[in-house]
DNA sequence: ATATAGTTTTGTCACTCGACAAGTTAAATC
DNA sequence: GATTTAACTTGTCGAGTGACAAAACTATAT
């Protein structure tokens, strides 16, 4: 006969699943714009499940925000201990090379980047303390070193993270417009 | 003595300043994460104003949006008049020059892309074929022509979009991540 | 098997949302 | 100055929101 539903309870699938879907929606619709019921429809689970397991939206977010952008900087991190083992050119080619490929990996990120930083608030506070500040003191360090080498652009620090973040993330960030705009997927 | 509040009715004061607000909002929160009577307090009008001068959200967004964008446009047609009217390397270098300055100039324009080139719906759709595809098709052109001379960066027409677009707007669109991070005004 | 703790489900509250309708005010025309 | 009309104001509706509480369920230890 049919089995019934699996229907294992796991709690950590649930927190998960939840997760997941929080990401995709924090990054793509913003905070706000996200109900915590729509979060639990995308993810599969019943109504009353963000409550249990995160207490709150604002906690859901930080736990979902942080995991990933935890998981992001540790790729940072390696990309910046390979580019440390080159000299001169070579070193900011190569990390250069490695932040685009950095940033099509975790659109989401970028995605989440944008949602947060165009209002001035306690979630924009916390990802730039938390975050973003150390990785651009990774890419200004790089980018210092370039300098001082007579190798790198002529702007200043912020302007290159900037426009480099931006060169690299947009048409990922943007897919679906890219999308849209040229019938082709930019993945 | 002191005379009452000015108290004017003049209908196209209060579209207006209902327009800007509806740009301010939309630009920065996003369509579903600004809420009518928010947009109206930020305009100073009373509550119902939206549903009489534009009967919707959707009606207001619409207005809006086409407002900045035709004006957008018109500033982007000239730049690239005045482009054609060079040759070579200097045309590609003209048009980059005046395509930054023109992304400084409204950062409200690419907030709204990104707003809304993240979720598929019919607003996207609304701006890409009403706004977006001639601006690309004239980045487009000059790119081709540029191509055609041997001067341009080996890329597709597409990378070249948003790289371009990508690098020049994020500093502006999220300049107060930027403030934040650097501690300093990038305008 | 019974108890217990952990997990899921459901009910409900106070609030905000967009939209519309009914009412009120001010300006223009006669 | 009365009448008409455009502009504004306010009340209210149904749907949706985040949060919490109580109930129901399940796995495990005893």
């Amino acid at each position: 006969m049919l089995s019934a539903a699996p229907k294992v309870r796991d709690a950590s699938v649930t927190r998960e699943k939840l997760l997941e879907a929080a990401l995709a929606s924090f990054s793509t619709r913003g905070f706000d714009a996200s109900s915590t019921r729509q979060i639990e429809e995308l993810a599969g689970v019943k109504r009353g499940l963000i409550s249990y397991h995160f207490g709150s939206k604002l906690a859901l977010w930080e736990q979902a925000v942080g995991n990933v952008m935890e998981k992001a900087g540790k790729e940072l991190g390696l990309a910046m201990d390979c580019a440390q083992q080159m000299r001169g050119v070579a070193r900011l080619r190569f990390f250069v090379r490695a932040y685009v490929q950095f940033c099509a990996q975790y659109p989401e990120v970028n995605r989440l980047m944008i949602q947060e930083g165009m209002r001035d608030d306690a979630r924009l506070k916390w990802l730039v303390v938390q975050h973003v500040s150390p990785w651009y003191a990774n890419v200004s360090r790089i980018f210092d070193e370039a300098c001082a080498l007579g190798v790198a652009p002529a702007m200043d620090r912020l302007n290159f993270y900037y426009v480099l973040t931006g060169a690299a993330t947009l048409i990922f960030s943007n897919a679906l417009e890219a999308q849209q705009l040229a019938g082709v997927d930019t993945r």
